[in-house]
RNA sequence: GCGACUGUAGCUCAGUUGGUUAGAGUGCCAGGUUGUGGCCCUGGAGGUCGUCGGUUCAAGUCCGAUCAGUCGCCCCA
């Protein structure tokens, strides 16, 4: 095989390889279909950024120090010099735009919604690509908690109407940036009696990203954790406030959720709200997707004062999250409606044919027919394959009478229309939903 | 970046303690059968056994390296 495909990237076929059935360009159409239709039934609107951006728009919002920044961007620098990264993840890149369009110049709300390809150069594994897409959304212009929780709604609908049965919801608030810092302090002063006694992952995080101790798996840490100070509270009367009001509010939705004071996530720009949507039988994997508000994103790049939230969702984790549920979820109709069957090779009917599925697609017909001269079995053996709804026979006889014969597929009836009247008889029988 | 496991037709897989020309199912192509199929029957094409090297009279099988994949650590979608 002279190319491979790059380390940790998939293709999507029209015919996905019986191994992986999500890889098939149906179910992922049918995903992203129901994605677009909820986020418009929310009220967000469309919008769509570069793969690449300025790597300077990532390092300074996502955090010099985070994982992502420091190790996982795929950069290159062009021939102008310039340092490029493709995207690791959507926020920013709409925030820039935003910006850059003036949309943030009125004081309207803006409510966005994209779907998007991120790039992370990271060792890949069951439900972690390089390349990975995002659903996701983007409200800026409000700090009411009634639009943390459309924003959380939003995103559990979506697994419902997907047919995910269950998904747990993670809520967690991190409060204002000087009440992280005070927290921080808080749980080092805690820590470092014990730090001799955990694990070498946690004393590296100890200098790094304290916070991130807390998401740890290893028994010893969580022992040494357990009477921890949460960061819950050093939350002020107002944060704490906004992360009441929240949960009331998901509770009148009937949302149910868990308050994890360990979910921290990697993006230093979160403030207050942050949550997780965990699935299962996603491997090590387990993150649906997620999301927060970032309050202080647009000033951090240079724009006005702008409060804002989001989600990300992940797609293939979806599609593999249903995948092992054994359910098929939605799925895009690539099936024709109408197969064109010939019986006979002459030109005559040749052009005939070819003029009668055209007739059929300007009408928005979707129809196929067989250009590799087999007999009139292998055709109809085509059209089975195809998964066609009704056969039009085309043959000299009914050539020369100006009809065709329509074969319904599934009921094996068959009819005789002019060809004249194909369209009004298609257009009347039932089609598949 | 670290670790474990796996690489044999397009796909799913067999292949015995190392032994002659590497098999099956499925898919593909053709014929039976270019005027009514979704079956069935017959035939055919398709493999440098991931790659390179080693051990051996003999390697798909054993050893080493390498490449790729998968899963896990980490991180997250």
């Amino acid at each position: 095989m002279p190319y491979q495909r790059l380390p940790y990237l998939y293709d999507v076929l029209p015919d996905a390889p019986p191994r992986d059935p999500w890889l098939s360009t149906a179910r992922w159409r049918g995903m992203e279909n129901l994605f677009r239709e909820l986020a418009r039934r929310f009220g967000y609107r469309e919008i769509r950024t570069p793969i690449l951006e300025p790597a300077e728009l990532f390092t300074r919002s996502i955090g010099e120090a985070t994982d992502i920044v420091s190790k996982e961007m795929f950069l290159f620098t062009d021939r102008g010099g310039r340092l490029n990264a493709l995207k690791p993840e959507g926020t920013a890149p709409v925030v820039r735009a935003c910006m850059e369009n003036g949309l943030f110049g009125e004081p309207a709300l803006h409510k966005l919604y994209y779907i998007g390809q991120n790039f992370r150069y990271e060792r890949g594994q069951k439900g972690r690509y390089r390349q990975h897409q995002q659903m996701g959304v983007e409200a800026f212009g409000s700090t009411d908690p009634a639009l943390d929780a459309e924003v959380i709604a939003l995103a559990m609908t979506f697994f419902t109407e997907l047919g995910i049965p269950e998904t747990t919801l993670h809520i967690n608030s991190l409060g204002t940036p000087a009440e992280r810092a005070e927290f921080r302090q808080a749980l080092r002063d805690y820590v470092k009696p014990h730090l001799a006694a955990m694990s070498e992952e946690a004393r590296m995080r100890f200098e790094v990203n304290p916070l991130r101790m807390l998401d740890t798996k290893a028994e010893r840490d969580l022992q040494m954790l357990e009477g921890a100070p949460t960061l819950l509270d050093y939350l002020g009367a107002e944060s704490r406030n906004l992360f009441e009001a929240l949960q009331q509010m998901l509770g009148a939705l009937g949302i149910p959720f868990v308050i994890n004071t360990a979910l921290v996530r990697g993006f230093d720009y979160y403030t207050h709200t942050v949550f997780e949507i965990k699935g299962s039988g996603l491997g090590a994997q387990d993150a649906l997707g997620g999301g927060g508000r970032y309050d202080g994103l647009v000033q951090e790049c240079g724009g006005p004062a702008m409060p804002g939230l989001g989600f990300g969702i992940g797609t293939e984790r979806c599609l593999l999250a249903l995948e092992s549920l054994g359910i098929r979820g939605p799925e895009a109709d690539e099936k024709p409606v109408a197969f064109v069957v010939l019986a006979g090779s002459t030109p005559e009917l040749n052009q005939a044919a070819v003029q009668l599925l055209m007739k059929l697609r300007r009408a928005g017909i979707a129809a196929d027919r067989d250009y590799q001269g087999k007999n009139m079995r292998r055709q109809m053996k085509r059209a089975d394959d195809l998964g066609a709804q009704y056969l039009l026979i085309l043959g000299e006889d009914e050539l020369a009478a100006g009809i065709v014969q329509m074969k319904n597929q599934s009921s094996r009836e068959q009819k005789t229309v002019a060809i004249g009247e194909v369209i009004e008889a298609l257009m009347s029988e039932p089609r598949r939903e």
